[in-house]
DNA sequence: TAGATTGTTAATCGATTAACAATC
DNA sequence: TAGATTGTTAATCGATTAACAATC
């Protein structure tokens, strides 16, 4: 079994590695890694084992092959289909950011007020919400974003589960009692700024 | 030593609680708040257990009193104050979504951008971003939230950390190398969806 | 070949679970 | 008191680290 920590981790060292590759880098050692990316250099060897030996012994990673290799095991060698639910502010903003990234295909977005349909954010049409669970049964689509109020989010999670949709990102917290059959994660950034309150008081002690 | 976990689960208990709360419950069960945030019931006491005895053996915990304990735990008693770097649009969406919680008490925001000097956003003004050092001279500031590409974090880290800041959340990925006496944290969005991504293939399989 | 670093194993560390004694 | 649920302990589970044999 293959640990989450593993699975975000990757992302990271894509991310520390793309800007190696920038770089003119060819070779990456896992200690070199690891230090760019605030691990082990033991984790970074034992991340990557567990999906094939990427590297050279005695030599290190090529940097480009752990690029593609990283993105095979993420998927994202292909493109990802996603919609937005919810144009207000935060949502605008996601839909702005997503478009910068090459291997998201931002199918649409959605949103109760009458007065957004129609309009575009950046590439992007925003469609009324009602049209959402006809959409979904046309469109294939891989992953969702929600970005509205907390109530509203039991619906339209509900509605993207009916929809095929297989993973949902949320921006507000929901009570979840309903098990469900896909991947459901929350961002609260108030979450977060409290979690770091909380650490950042304990280090003055 | 308290598990860094616990930490983040008191912030999605605290909203749990606040709903009920609002919904005019009195006294909530271990297996109750358990449901409802997607932990286990053991869990939720073990949590709070931590932290000395909240809850009344036989009858479960009293809602209003358990949400000031986990206030004070989290030190949320009082205003925390922020400050945010990039007004950007996520900037922008995240200095709007900040204002609505009520122990945040945002400062300023910056950004290097001279178009956007003197503007407000609700009831913050954009400073130029060579007032930071300045300002934290003669301010001082908790917390701060940078949204800026990751190029600029560096330096922007290291401005906060002189200035005396002790925690800062980044929306984008930057290498540490240098060991800070700071608490870093970093919300990628692209890199919470990569990963809901590859659960969401497994999960099919 | 000699030198270096990977991939892997075993040991450690930490977090979660299950079960139950304490007690409201 | 009897019933119920907390707080806590010990057992389990999982993830990280350290060390080294394999090998480029």
């Amino acid at each position: 079994m293959i640990p989450e920590a593993t699975i975000r981790r990757l992302s990271v060292y894509l991310r520390c590695l793309r800007r190696g590759l920038r770089r003119g880098e060819e070779l990456v050692l896992s200690t070199q890694l690891a230090r760019r990316c605030g691990t082990s250099a033991s984790l970074v060897r034992k991340d990557l084992s567990y999906f094939g030996g990427f590297g050279i012994k005695g030599k290190g990673y090529r940097v480009a092959d752990l690029i593609h290799a990283i993105e095979s095991i993420l998927g994202i060698n292909k493109p990802i289909a996603l919609i937005l639910v919810g144009v207000g502010s935060l949502g605008r903003a996601i839909l702005r950011y997503l478009q910068e990234v090459p291997y998201f295909n931002i199918l649409g977005a959605f949103d109760n007020d009458e007065k957004k349909w129609g309009r575009r954010v950046g590439r992007v049409e925003v469609l009324p919400a009602h049209f959402l669970r006809r959409f979904l049964e046309e469109n294939p689509v891989d992953l969702g974003v929600i970005a509205i109020p907390p109530e509203g989010v039991e619906e339209v999670v509900d509605t993207l589960e009916r929809g095929g949709v297989r993973g949902v990102l949320s921006f507000a917290l929901a009570e979840f009692e309903v098990p469900r059959n896909m991947v459901l994660e929350f961002v609260d950034i108030a979450a977060e700024l409290e979690f770091l309150y909380y650490k950042a008081n304990k280090l003055k002690t």
